[in-house]
DNA sequence: CTCATTTCTTACCTTTTTGTTAGTACTAAC
DNA sequence: GTTAGTACTAACAAAAAGGTAAGAAATGAG
């Protein structure tokens, strides 16, 4: 739980109100915003085929990761009322303007794998 | 300290061998960076500038997120044999290369904060 | 010998994030 | 009444990130 009087609760929020970048990071980073929004990035999805596209994510953090990028206004999740339940997720138009900023740091992580050689040459997580 | 055998680390370690915008966050992220490239990207600054001019920062996240930028070869580290040490922070030609990323979530983080029509107007932490 | 200056380092603690496991709600089909 | 399918929730634990405060090295000035 968030303890938001904390100095680390307000460092982050004063770099967020006052810089775009912070503002940004915060919105995308995590460990698995970057997964969930490159396959929202292509089509609506639904919560258990998300689940099963993602290699790895837990049920708790893929909730948890769609409540806050819905908070955040670029995801929305939309509930059809039938038995068994189904939700699905996709992004606003808000959520859309991220493009080109996703696809720059593609290419910068891209690039900097390359120039740097690290690790295996990636098979993006498709 | 890192532990890289925890499922967390192990995951990190994935999402960064496949996919560059995981990559980039990794090297962008953290609370203090984007201050740290913001200052770097226009000149070259010592540990004690860089300090006096990023509010908040503690010494230990300094030097933590300097080496940290060090290792993925975005600044580097230029040490005059002086008394009192001089020691100047500058991007590598790599870390030129984050302009256009840098300026994309820049942007971005604007604009969501725009839309969202959320906090204190930014007047950038300069 | 003491002090000031600069760039860190160390030890310890708090806060936040991530992971694990088990369980819930709903209803239709059997 | 039990089971199956879907989308979660809750409680707890481990790991990582961030914060605080004190100290260390090196040396020229006084």
């Amino acid at each position: 739980m968030r303890k938001d009087t904390s100095t680390n609760a307000l460092n982050e929020k004063f770099i967020n109100d006052t810089c775009g970048m912070g503002r940004a990071l915060n919105i995308v980073g995590g460990r698995w915003k970057p997964a969930i929004l490159y396959k929202l990035y292509r089509t609506t999805m639904r919560y258990g085929e998300l689940k099963k596209s993602i290699d790895g994510i837990s049920e708790r953090m893929l909730v948890a990761q769609l409540r806050e990028l819905e908070e955040d206004k670029v995801i929305e999740r939309i509930v059809y009322p039938e038995v068994p339940p189904r939700v699905e997720y996709r992004l606003t138009d808000l959520g859309r303007t991220m493009g080109p900023m996703l696809e720059a740091m593609s290419n910068w992580g891209d690039l900097h794998r390359e120039k740097t050689g690290d690790q295996t040459k990636g098979s993006s997580n498709d």
